[in-house]
DNA sequence: TCTGGGGTCCTAGGACCC
DNA sequence: TCTGGGGTCCTAGGACCC
């Protein structure tokens, strides 16, 4: 006996809203809306109640606040998701190692090893549904067929705290009625050019032939497409991926300008870079700047080097070269961010060069000092002078900052 | 209404090498 | 004198997802 339907897509509902309401029973039954609650803050996620009102994620608070006045608006809590997002996954791998983390809140499963333990896919189903619901308290949405995309428009259709099982061989007649927007991996644009070709619900994907979709989206595009209209779907769950970039970056309440003030937000963010680098023992090959400006414009600026940095040091040396390329000069900047890419292990043996500084012993120390005493107990004396630069924080540093250069 | 922060993947052109 | 084909790597931008 072999589940025809052994993937398993298990989303959980509003979580970040249902991650509150465990701790303030007072935000059930009620509109509850988790956002950026500065001038340019957007939702992260909307309860039920006020995507009624039309609200939903990723608009910008503002718009939301006029859509749905009743609404509690909260900032975004992240290490209570993130400790939640924790239990979550604890209770997925209690199941089955063949665990893929989509998101937070997402993930695959492949439950097919469990299928001399339990009657039939369903019951998988609601047995995880309902270990969710006991052990972390929140609900979740599960979608079964065998494939991945199809377990996933699943999930979707049950949502909320619902079940959805497609039955193999009814995938085509499962997806012929739904808009093409529902496709995984067809947004705003790709839709927009599907309509241009009189394309609306996914059958209508499958009156198309493939060369045209192909030349009108891109060959990689137009074939996925094409082959998931057709439900095909050959992708397995992979258990263990590896992250290919780290980035930080941040828009500002008010737009920046200047050499100044854009090198220390520059410094800021290689330090936090480096920072979360040096906790996943990581170290970077490419370095990205990436500039935003009031017009909405963005640029980014990037370059490979010969061997792989680690440090903040390093960081803010090269990304200060890819500034000075992306040619700021004078214009108010909304968003800065740095990025790392072609990631190594930093336990990878290195070159060492003749120049080779003590650069890494210092934040390697810095680290230390962080993890026992907290994040601000150490940091640059120029980044504490501009502290009001800072848009996140408003505490004070408690301890005597090190000048570290 | 005015657009977050963190990621992934694809495309297209150019450099460079054989 | 004019000009190959293929492969890999890098860069910049864009679409998409949660």
């Amino acid at each position: 006996v072999v589940f025809a339907e052994p993937i398993a897509h298990v989303d959980m509902d509003a979580f970040f809203v249902e991650v509150e309401r465990l701790r303030r029973p007072e935000l059930i039954g009620v509109p509850v809306v988790v956002a950026g609650l500065g001038k340019r803050g957007v939702v992260s996620c909307a309860s039920y109640e006020a995507r009624r009102s039309g609200v939903d994620s990723g608009m910008p608070t503002g718009r939301a606040r006029r859509l749905c006045p009743d609404a509690r608006f909260l900032a975004p809590d992240h290490e209570a998701f993130s400790s939640a997002s924790d239990r979550v996954f604890a209770v997925l791998r209690s199941f089955t190692p063949k665990v893929e983390p989509v998101s937070v809140d997402e993930a695959f499963l492949d439950i097919g090893g469990l299928r001399l333990r339990y009657p039939s896919a369903s019951v998988v189903g609601e047995t995880i549904r309902a270990a969710l619901r006991e052990h972390t308290g929140l609900p979740a949405s599960v979608g079964l067929a065998a494939s991945k995309f199809i377990a996933k428009m699943a999930s979707r259709e049950a949502k909320p705290d619902g079940l959805l099982l497609v039955p193999a061989g009814a995938e085509v007649e499962f997806l012929r009625p739904l808009p093409v927007r529902a496709l995984w991996g067809v947004g705003e644009s790709t839709c927009a050019r599907l309509e241009e070709l009189g394309v609306k619900s996914i059958g209508d994907i499958t009156a198309v032939p493939q060369a045209t979709l192909k030349r009108r989206l891109g060959v990689a595009l137009g074939a996925h497409v094409w082959e998931l209209a057709h439900a095909r779907d050959e992708r397995r769950v992979e258990t263990d991926s590896e992250r290919r970039s780290l980035s930080v970056e941040n828009t500002y309440e008010q737009d920046i300008s200047g050499k100044e003030a854009l090198e220390t937000e520059l410094l800021r963010h290689a330090d936090r870079l480096a920072s979360r680098l040096r906790r996943s023992a990581e170290s970077a090959r490419t370095v990205s700047v990436k500039v935003r400006y009031a017009d909405f414009t963005t640029v980014t600026r990037s370059e490979t080097l010969a061997a792989p940095i680690e440090t903040s040091h390093e960081i803010f040396e090269v990304a200060l070269r890819l500034l000075e390329r992306a040619g700021v000069g004078d214009r108010p900047v909304r968003l800065l961010g740095i990025g790392a890419g072609a990631l190594e292990d930093a336990a990878a043996p290195r070159q060492l060069g003749l120049d080779q500084t003590p650069w890494e012993d210092l934040d390697a120390a810095v680290e230390r000092v962080r993890s026992r005493y907290g994040r601000k107990a150490v940091g640059r004396a120029r980044l504490l002078a501009s502290a009001k630069l800072q848009d996140e924080s408003s505490q004070e540093m408690t301890e005597a900052p090190e000048d570290l250069g």
